[in-house]
DNA sequence: GAAAACATGTAACCGGTTACATGATTCT
DNA sequence: AGAATCATGTAACCGGTTACATGTTTTC
């Protein structure tokens, strides 16, 4: 249920269109929720429908129409409501860590491929997240810009901050699965040449 | 999909019936991979329908009867293939980081009630990971004291070297993350009481 | 004129969640 | 006799995945 908060934080900052905020989940949101176009275009609707968003169709081209959505008051409170409720934290599903537990069963090499492969996801991933900081700190987010054009002087630096902390924490996770993973991979070490 | 491997994994070691299984969830495999008992009695059928697993019915009291499952050799095999081939990794979906995204959205008291909820529950995935490393040391786990009733001796080390190194993880993630959240109780204060 | 980007969906399926439902056995 | 535990499901729903489907506009 969070993708419609992921969609509202974006159209808090200013209307946006369906491809519009795709395209944001294929970057910045896309970073901590990922969503493909087919759920976003209904659940706008759905939004729609419910009365947290508005759409204003626009003429594109000669033909051509957009929907242009942005957040209506009830949009906003249902956000601000959402972000001061409490977090409720589903239960463990981790499939990396439910293979590691019953690795004895892979073959060596499947088991070195495994962690290899576990270190090379979360390097991207850690890649991805180095990037995007440098981002924040040089100020060359599009959507931080636009965020921090319409926030209030003495709130930007706080803005900021929390950019930062979230993906502080992201590149942290990142690190401790490689970490994880490389301790992993000299303890495949020590049964395959034991001496 | 991984809920069939993760079940398989508990019989590979040896015959249990739904409910036993169901228990496995809420402690050990649970750990890394939760189902509810809805999730599982059918799972089950489905398993055993595709041949992987077969039932034995036993009685039980005067009418009672229970179905006690074990693997095929098909349903090892597919456990093996699965161990050995390459885990492919779903999209972030990270609502405690989508949240501290936008947390300036968040009164200060909201704001320190997730971030403080968010070290509660890692604190109590972390003592109950730091409890199950204690079990597989001290082998008061039952689960892994059949499975390595039923292995190799040469074997033994390297199933309990990947027990630890599993928990080892998880023990490793929580507190990655209350460090984290406690480093966003630290930016919380600068912003709080400024001078 | 072709390719890239813009724009918006539908449909089938599947795994997981939540709530409901029931009955037998064993332990105290 | 009552509580705890053992035992096994069904059903409605919902969010997410994958595949399919189509047309316009802008850029080169």
């Amino acid at each position: 249920m969070s993708l419609r908060y992921a969609l509202l934080a974006l159209l808090e900052v200013g209307p946006l269109t369906g491809y519009d905020l795709q395209k944001q989940f294929a970057v910045s949101v896309g970073h901590v929720w990922h969503a493909p176009d087919s759920q976003i275009y209904p659940e706008l609707r759905k939004m729609e429908a419910d009365g947290l968003i508005e759409a204003e169709v626009i003429p594109w081209g000669n033909q051509g129409r957009k929907r242009q959505y942005h957040a209506t008051e009830a949009g906003v409170r249902t956000f601000v409501d959402w972000m001061n409720a409490p977090l409720s934290y589903s239960r463990v599903r981790d499939p990396a860590h439910l293979r590691a537990a019953y690795l004895e069963w892979a073959t060596p090499d499947a088991a070195r491929g495994f962690l290899r492969g576990h270190i090379r996801h979360h390097r991207e991933q850690l890649d991805q997240w180095v990037a995007e900081l440098h981002a924040i700190d040089s100020l060359t987010n599009p959507m931080l810009v636009r965020r921090l054009a319409v926030t209030a002087e003495k709130d930007r630096r706080k803005t900021v901050a929390f950019k930062r902390f979230t993906y502080e924490g992201l590149i942290a996770q990142a690190e401790n699965e490689i970490a994880w993973a490389n301790r992993g991979l000299e303890i495949l070490g020590e049964f395959d040449s034991p001496e």
